[in-house]
DNA sequence: GTGGTCTAGACCACC
DNA sequence: GTGGTCTAGACCACT
């Protein structure tokens, strides 16, 4: 379900929560969908329950889920704001490395055909 | 000359890596042009020369620049090798990056607006 | 474990990553073996923690070990792209190396035997 | 006549070193050859006259060359054991270098042919 | 003057 | 417990 990537320097906890916010903001998962419990997540990934407990208590800060006592954790209904925040940030990401590229000189045309392969290769795909 | 913000709690070496990649890569430094001494700079930032010398070390690690004990650090000409390892990491970060665009719905058009910009915008420039 | 030789006069962070790399290259250490916690080693060679931190991040960068944050730090696996970029700048050096011997006489088959019993004193030890 | 490479942190006066003994080991010069005066060699690299005075006095120290005041810097009658001391150092770089592709399996026949095409490329040229 | 190494000791974030 | 960042201050090597 989640891939942990322990090399990669970023807290497991941020990992957690990066790849649940992607699902929930691209509509994998939906409001009022239930996610997994703490324990359960955390025996599937094997790592400490403190650790999901972090990232659970951060998306909920955040807006992403909603905790119900006994019950569950729960996604939140989308509020668009959320979307264009992380959209933000990604085409800030997005330009930097673009800068960069153009600095050693790729050419303008590669990196145009590789946007165009990824957008093409999961069009018939789940691009709903 | 250079900004930190200690709100951010990205490391202090990390911004300045950032923003020295950023002058070096956007043409504001170019090949052979002396940066600041790590003690001159450690002086204008008010931050331990230590600190510097890890930024500096990285950059030169990851070939933005060169130190010469003695002399000081200098921003490093664009080198072939270096340039197709480095242009295969941007390649995969960029596919990741648009990926995650892609998932949230971003029209293919104002990804590829966004990079045209970038190119053209610099094209006029310090291209001489 | 580790032997630290004060009187040369090659940095101790340069000693610590030599022996490593030497271990692990020659197989003592293992994919995902512990290697020691950086206060330890700093403790057992009765150096600072700093020097030991310094080696190891060097070591990361170069592809031998990972560390990860609260965990300790860990032998990596070979991977087939720092492989190949590793594997060219060894070819450098070797062509460099050979080249003078070339100059100062060395003749030819001293230079093979050297090599081919190097490849065969591993072949039947731990290339299981 | 001698190469200097600045973003090499070996140090320039070490450089001038290893290149003069190289060129003294393998015969490109002759017991007492002259070679360049301090103020010739440092105006021909455009570098400081200190730094050559001290690659000359060390290799006046280690038995290279001998001074003449007055006169210049001579070649000194090789002794065959500075030439010994060189190939040994050589080897032992060799055979860490062979053991390290080894490792990242880079297959022998790879690393043979990579020094018979060196040793046979100059067999027509100056291998006199 | 320059960069580079090292120590001692502190504090933080993560697991 | 772990790794990672930072400071203060020292000393060395090179130009």
């Amino acid at each position: 379900m989640l891939q942990l990537n322990p090399k990669d320097h970023t807290p497991i906890y941020e990992q957690i929560k990066e790849q649940l916010k992607t699902m929930i903001v691209s509509g994998v998962l939906k409001p009022d969908d239930k996610i997994p419990s703490v324990r359960e997540l955390a025996q599937m990934l094997t790592i400490n329950p403190n650790t999901i407990q972090k990232a659970y208590k951060e998306l909920e800060l955040e807006g992403f889920i909603y905790s119900v006592r006994g019950k569950g954790s729960f996604v939140t209904a989308q509020d668009k704001n959320l979307r264009n925040i992380r959209q933000q940030d990604l085409l800030t990401d997005l330009e930097k490395t673009v800068r960069e590229l153009m600095y050693i000189q790729v050419p303008y045309q590669q990196v145009i055909s590789l946007i165009e392969k990824i957008y093409k290769e999961e069009d018939g795909g789940n691009n709903d």
